[in-house]
Parts: structure tokens; sequence; C-alpha cells
RNA sequence: GGGCUCUUGGCUCAGUUGGUUAGAGCGCACGGUUCACAUCCGUGAGGUCAUAGGUUCGAGUCCUAUAGGGCCCA
């Protein structure tokens, strides 16, 4: 095999031969195998891939590549999103560098033209996911706008039109002046800006006036009403009476409502119910009427009398101006408020009474909140259950329409004689009528609320919908969890009766190594393109895997992906190493432990608790701490160790020596190989491909199971005990300043480990250059001008007599003594708390006296050095 | 205003249902070319687990409060 990994030629070559060979097909599965289906959250169709995506990506594709594994019928339907807004407005901004606009091309052409940057670019992100390694089964990909989805749409649209949950009317929304369409209450976001609070005078109609405060002057346009809180002083004498909208003169009555604060501005509310939410309620319970002075740019209407035509910003600094020399203002004061901006163009939403289809949610939210709660759909983690009850339970009707060109078109038409027309194709012409179809298309989340059966045929009784459908796994950002998850366990419910996916798994947001957001704007842009250039795609999806634990945001730091990349080689360079070593025909898997060397056995008890403990943390979703812990076997159990006392049998050994261990080797990194598949995909069925192995691809190998007859308790302990030692003269020869290569003697006691130490004595010498290791047995005595080391009930004694200087080495020894009296101590009084030994369990009183045993072996073995050594 | 979350060595992160001496990587110091790997190996320094109480035989882990960071909803 090569020296290196070559990711570069191996990746695509790798993912080509899996697409050849219908891998990543459900259908490599025998026809009765369970199915395990995600539907991938769909990317915006003209996205390019940023580290959010590369996220899901990699842990789509682990869960994926696992029950695949495990033998599942394996499905991953992937798609793109036509987001609405945001490729319109790519579009748009295209349309204005070559110097015309989508009004001045028109609907059609518009359309015609998306279509265009669609088919042009919306193949990119799908590409840029298969550099991934995303093992999705393309044959099924899905666009929203596609055929079957739009059927679905509008199914699902002229369904819930039918069961009166769609309506359509004039509300108070919230606009968005630079894209003029509604926008969903979820597409604002709100922050809180310094802005101005501006007092003024209210005219009354008898003369004086009522001070009232305001946070946007232009909206006293919009005035039908000044509130005043009934059992306020102040005012309540004013309730009844008529005031006059400044510069207006419109008369308005003065109301009284307990919803007002008289601690705020000068506690008296001009109400506005045309542009302000809490006022739109207000006006309905008191029967006010609404003003709207607006248009769909936010320049006042005729309704704003003399400020018509401005927009709503000059408006203000020239209303303020003119009631100023009127004598009707008060003062201006400096006020953080609260201001709502659009998600996507960022500026100022404006609430403003339009005419739009909502959906009625409750009957649906209803259903969903129900899923969750008897445990037909489970949130990981359990924590995002409450935030979900908490918004389905406080759920507003969705404002589905969108002032948009690029969509799903509302099937509706309207009569000339009023009436409205909801279904798939135009009504058929009728004498004195004409039928105009409707402008609006729908929001994008509508569609991909129906994602997971849209994608699989629905409303078609298709064998896909049949076999693949309710889906397991739904595995996206808590970002979008009202957004998107919220919306599709409604619609799933509400037209398949089935909930669409059983787990809800959800991952937090990737930031930037210092835990910012990561924007353009700050400059902290990581590319995952680039890393994959870079490292490879297998160091990314570890780095993203491990980086973090479910539900919370990642930082990503960089440094790990260079890390990981190593960590890619390192693995490489131990397949070299075991392949380089193999010989002749080997049965698969391991000898049993009988017939295994003590380090066998160690490694095989070692390696099938791995297999235990990974399979529990992916039951449980902790794919990160799964990766991490594989990491850690590989390098520092099995490379570190292993290998390198492996090297003994494999150079000195007898044939059955060579035979197990190769056998063992090829076991243990076999196993790991699996078990890392689907983290790091590429390399490991590159390496896979180079070990002797049974089937005929990684990625559909048989998923590790633990086998319990490996676990081997005893062997363990004395490695562990082995390990220590080792550690301890590498130590001592480090603080003497021992050169490496100088070969050293010593002499070991001990009662419990004479035998290994006896039958391992090679350990020493290949791992820290013990040339000889002699057992010393009853009666003989050591030599007397050498360090030891302890551990258990073994000293080692390095007789090191040019080095030893016996001042500093009473000191290390006193040292090293004091440290384990105290751990004694510590343990002989937990230990002596009769509390502790009655109500601990068993086996932990168990484990903590075996340890005091241990460390007061070793304690006595220094304690009896010091006495001969320093007096 | 309501809720969630985080705070562990210089940096980035782990840490089953509370139970060994709190771990790793990066960085740092020192030392290493023997036949898998210098994309490496060995050794080491570095943490009162934000703070204060509490529960418990036992708390990084559970509870309460406080401080600071982040997020969601209103």
């Amino acid at each position: 095999m090569p020296k290196t990994f070559d990711f570069k030629e191996a990746e695509s070559r790798l993912y080509r031969w899996w697409q050849d060979h219908g891998y990543f097909k459900p259908e490599v599965a025998p026809p009765d195998a369970e199915a395990y289906v995600i539907s991938m959250p769909p990317p915006n169709v003209t996205g390019r891939l940023h580290t959010g995506h590369a996220l899901f990506t990699t842990l789509e594709d682990l869960m994926i590549r696992y029950e695949r594994m495990r033998g599942k019928a394996a499905l991953w339907v992937p798609g793109s999103d036509h987001a609405g807004i945001a490729t319109q407005l790519q579009v748009e901004k295209m349309l204005r560098d070559q110097g015309t606009s989508r009004e001045e091309i028109g609907r059609e052409e518009f359309l015609a033209r998306t279509w265009e940057w669609k088919e042009k670019y919306g193949g990119e992100i799908i590409e840029q996911l298969k550099r991934m390694g995303a093992s999705c089964d393309w044959d099924r990909l899905r666009f929203t706008l596609d055929d079957g989805l739009s059927n679905a749409v509008q199914e699902v649209f002229i369904t819930l039109y039918e069961q009166g949950l769609i309506y359509r009317g004039p509300r108070l929304v919230n606009w968005s002046p630079g894209l003029k369409t509604a926008v969903s209450d979820l597409e604002v976001e709100r922050e809180e800006e310094q802005g101005k609070l501006y007092f003024f005078k209210y005219p009354l109609e008898e003369g004086g006036f009522l001070p009232v405060a305001t946070t946007r002057p232009e909206t006293i346009l919009g005035d039908t009403a000044v509130a005043v809180h009934p059992e306020d002083e102040r005012y309540k004498h004013l309730i009844g009476k008529m005031a006059l909208v400044p510069m207006l003169n419109r008369h308005i009555p003065v109301i009284g409502d307990e919803y007002v604060d008289r601690e705020f501005g000068t506690g008296a509310l001009k109400v506005t119910p045309g542009h302000d939410f809490n006022d739109y309620e207000l006006s309905k319970k008191h029967n006010l009427p609404i003003v709207n002075i607006m248009n769909r740019d936010a320049t006042i209407n005729q309704n704003g009398g003399q400020y018509a035509g401005l927009d709503r910003f000059v408006a203000r600094e020239k209303i303020w101006t003119d009631m100023t020399l009127a004598g009707m203002t008060i003062e201006v004061k400096d006020h953080t408020m609260v201001v709502p901006r659009s998600q996507r163009g960022g500026e100022v939403v404006e609430p403003m009474i339009s005419t739009q289809w909502f959906l009625k949610i409750e009957p649906l939210a209803e259903k969903a909140i129900n899923a969750v709660r008897n445990g037909d759909i489970e949130i990981v983690p359990e924590r995002f259950e409450k935030v979900y009850y908490h918004w389905m339970e406080n759920i507003e009707d969705w404002c589905i329409s969108r002032q948009l060109w690029w969509g799903h078109r509302i099937p509706a038409w309207y009569g000339s004689n009023g009436e409205v027309y909801v279904g798939k194709t135009a009504p058929a012409t009728t004498p004195n009528v004409t039928w105009t179809p409707e402008e609006d298309v729908l929001d994008t989340w509508f569609s991909s609320g129906l994602w997971p059966f849209s994608t699989l045929g629905w409303p078609e009784k298709t064998a896909d919908l049949q076999r693949y459908y309710p889906t397991q796994m739904m595995e996206t950002g808590y970002d979008i969890l009202f957004f998107w998850v919220a919306r599709m366990i409604m619609m799933g419910l509400w037209f398949t009766d089935k909930p669409p996916f059983k787990t809800v798994y959800l991952h937090g947001l990737v930031r930037d190594k210092l835990g910012r957001k990561i924007s353009k704007t700050l400059g902290n842009v990581i590319d995952p393109l680039e890393m994959v250039e870079q490292y490879g795609a297998d160091p990314l999806r570890f780095t993203l895997a491990t980086g973090g634990t479910p539900g919370n945001d990642i930082n990503l730091d960089t440094a790990r992906v260079e890390r990981n990349w190593r960590f890619v080689n390192k693995i490489w360079q131990m397949t070299n190493f075991v392949t380089s070593n193999l010989d002749g025909d080997l049965p698969f898997g391991a000898p049993p432990p009988s017939e295994l060397d003590l380090p066998s056995r160690w490694i095989m008890s070692r390696l099938h608790r791995l297999v235990a403990t990974t399979q529990r943390l992916f039951d449980t979703y902790q794919y990160g701490e799964a990766g991490r812990q594989i990491d850690d076997f590989l390098w520092s159990e099995f490379a570190d160790w292993y290998i390198e006392i492996s090297k003994h049998p494999l150079y000195q050994g007898n044939d059955t020596d060579k035979a197990n261990t190769r056998r063992v080797l090829r076991t243990v990194l076999d196993t790991s190989l699996r078990l890392l598949h689907p983290f790091m995909p590429f390399v490991t069925e590159e390496l896979w491909s180079f070990l002797p192995h049974e089937g005929e691809a990684l990625i559909v190998a048989g998923w590790p199971q633990a086998d319990e007859s490996y676990f081997d308790e005893a062997a363990e302990a004395t490695m562990v005990t082995l390990i220590d030692l080792v550690r301890g003269i590498r130590n001592v020869r480090d603080e003497y300043k021992v050169e490496p290569s100088r070969k050293i003697s010593a002499q070991a006691e001990s009662k419990l480990y004479a035998s290994a130490l006896d039958q391992y004595r090679y350990l020493f010498a290949r791992l820290c250059n013990v040339a000889d290791l002699q057992i010393l047995t009853a009666g003989q005595t050591a030599a007397e001008q050498s360090a030891i080391v302890v551990a258990g009930d073994v000293t080692v004694y390095l007789p090191l007599v040019d080095f030893v200087d016996l001042a500093a080495e009473c000191e290390r020894l006193t040292k090293e003594k004091a440290k384990l009296i105290e751990q004694i101590t510590k343990l002989q009084t937990t230990l002596g708390n009769e509390q502790f030994v009655s109500r601990a369990k068993p086996e932990v009183v168990e484990r903590e006296r075996t340890r005091l045993a241990g460390l007061q072996a070793s304690a006595d073995q220094l304690t009896e050095r010091l006495n001969g050594l320093c007096p």
C-alpha cells in the first residue's frame, strides 16, 4: 500500500465506486430488512456549502452508514429547497447587475430566468454534499418545486381550505417594505436598539391636551384613539371625550383600558391599530376603526394627508418639525427599544393591514403536541421538548402567503362576481364571470413542512411511501425547530395520520473557535470546502462529529481538523504495519481468549469493551463521545502499546505466536475500522481494502457486536501494572538522564506478578530498553545502588551506579511515598466510614478495597526501600 | 417579563445513572533517526471544575442563590 493517504485521489474514486455499486440505495439490504430513513433538510438550491451543511451532512451520513452496516434498508433522501425569498433576492441582484429588474421583465420572464439560474447553480450544493461523503440515494433527489412536490403542496392547500382551516382576509401582518411581501412572525427578528421617545401634546376637542409619548411619531397619522388607564387619577376624567389627531384634526375618542401601562411615558397611549399589534388587539376590543397610512414600500399614503408620498422615516422627521412649530411637542428622550427587523432583508418591518392567506393551525398543533407528549416522537436532547410545547401551545395562525414570484403559486382564482375559487386548475368559464388567478405564492416553509412524505411520492400511494414512511430520524439544527420541525410534525400527522419521524435530533450552530457566530462581516468564515481541499473530508467530519455534544453549539477550531488529519495518517500507518506483517492465509477472527498471550487478551478485552461502549453511546445518540473513545483506543492503546508489544511475537515468536498475533492485529484493526467508518468513510474504506477481508466493501460490512467472552479483568489489571512499570522506568531514565539508547538491566520482585514479569520480560526490553530483567526470588536481594519503580506489589530495581545520586533518589522516593500516603489516608477514611460501607454499592466498596490493597503494597515497597537507602 | 443553556489547565473541548489520583488535543519545556508513522515517539510542567450555600457516606456531576457569556419566546 502507498506510504500515505492520497485523499484527493481516493475520495472521488471511492465515492464513485460506492455509487456505482448502488451502496447508497436501500435496495442493497435484503427486501425484508427493516427500513431506516432520514429526509435531508433540503439546503437552499442556490446555496453554497457552509459549516452548518457540513455538520448536518456529517451527522446524518454517520447515522445512515451506521444503520446500513447494521443491515437495515438505509435510505437518505436528498433534496434542495427553492427558498423563495433567498433565491428571488439573488436573481433580483443579478438582474440589477444586468441593468434591469423583475418589474421590468415581468413575472413570466423572471421565473424563466430563475429556473435558468437554478439549473446553472442548483447542482453546486449537491456536488459539495458529495464531497463530504454523503451517502444519499441520489436517484431519489427531490426539489421542492418539482411536479410531484408541487402537486402535494396543492393537494394540502386545497384540503386545508376545504376543511375550513385556510382563510383569506385583511389582518395586521409583518410587512417587509424592502421585499414588498408579508412575512411570518418567525421571519422577524427583534433586537434592542437605541431610539428616541417623543413626548407631545394630544389636543382635546374641548381644549387643553393630553400628554402622550411615542417611539414612532409618523404613526400619529393613523391614530384612531388615545387610551388611558381607567384608574389613572390624572386622566380618567377624560375617558369618553374626543381628541384631535395632530396635523390632521381627525376626531378620535379617549378610551379607558387596563392594558395601558401608567408608568410608561406619560401614562397615556396613542392607539394606531393599523400599524401596531397591541393597538390592533385594543381596537378589536373597543371597536375602533383601523386606518392604514402606508403603501407597500412604506411611504405614506393618502390617509396621511400632506405627508402622503414621504418615506416613513422622512415623515417622522417632518411631522415632528411641524408639530414643534405648532407648539405641540414637549420633549425627545433617548430610549432603548426593541425594533423588529426582517430576517432576510434586515430592514425595519412594518406592521401593516394587508389581505393575506392564513392557516388556522391550532387543530394541527394539538395533534402535534400529543405526538411528542405520548412519546410517538422523541426530541433529542430532551430539553427541547419544553421549548416545543411552549411554542405549540401559544401558536398563532400562520400567514402563508407571500407577495413573491418564486414559489408555489396559491391555487386560487377570484371571480369578477366576488367569488373565490380554490382548486388545482382554473375554474370552468362561466358566463358573465371572469376569473383572475391569485398572484401570491406560498411561504417556503409550507412546502418544506410536507418534505418527509412529499419526497416519497405522497399523495400518490407509491411503493416508496409504503416502504419508507414514516421515517425514523429528523436530524437538523435547533434554530429551525419552529420553522420546520414543528410544521413537519403538524402536516405529517394531519395528512398521513402518522408522525413523520420517530426521533428529532437537534444539533447546534457551528461557530468560530472563539464562539462567535460565523459571518462575512466578522471575517471569520470557515469554508468547509477549503478544509476538505486541505485535509480531506474525513478529518473535517471527525472534527465536527467529535467536537461537541448534542444540542450544543460547536466552536470549530481548525487546529482540531489538522490534528484529525494526523489521526487519519496514524490509522494509515497502523494499517501499513499490520498488513506488512501479515503472512499467509489466516482464519478470520481472533483465536479464543484461552489461546492468547496476555497482551492479546488485554487488547481483545479492551476492543470488546470499546464495541460495547460505542454501542451504548450510539444508542443514546452520543456520537461525539463514541468517536473520541475510538480515537483514544486506537492511538493510545492499540498503536502505542499493542503494536509495539506485538513486534516481539512477530519477530521472535514461534509460528503459533506469530499466527495468533497476526490474527489479533487484523481483528482489532478490522473491528476498529468498522466502528470508525460512519465517522471517516473514505480512509476507512480505503484501508479496509488493503486488509484481508470478507465481504465486498466496508460500507456494507457488518457492524461489530461486543463479545463478552473476551472481557478479561485480570488481563487488564496485569497489563495496567506492566504498563505502569514501563512508564515508571522511562520516567526514572528521563530523570537520571540515561541516554535513551543505553541498555540497562533491572531486577524485579513481586508476589502477584512474578510469573507475568518473567513471561513478558521482553516488554521491558522493547519499551524501555531494559536488556536484562532478573526476577528476584525469596532470599535474593537487590543491588544497593539502584533507583526503584513501584506499581502494585511490584518493585523494579534499576542499578544505575553511574547515575543514581543517593540523596536525589531518597528525595524522589519520599515524594512518591507522600503521594501514596495521601491517597491511602483518604481511602482509609472512606473505608473506615461505616456509612460508606453500608450505603455505597457493594462493587464500589470492593473496588476501593482492592485499590487500597494495591496502594498499600506499593507504599510498603517504598517504605522498605527508603529504610534501607535513606537513614 | 418567562424559559433554556454555558462557565473545567494558555487555547478548543470531553467527563454513563453522583463513586479511582478530573481526562484529551493543540500549544509549551526537555529528550529521542532501532526495521508502521518526524503527519512520529518518550518524559514533564500546567486545573481550589465561575462564586457562595445545601443535599449526600461521597458532588465537576443533584438542588438553591449570585456573577458573567450565549440563545429562544413575549
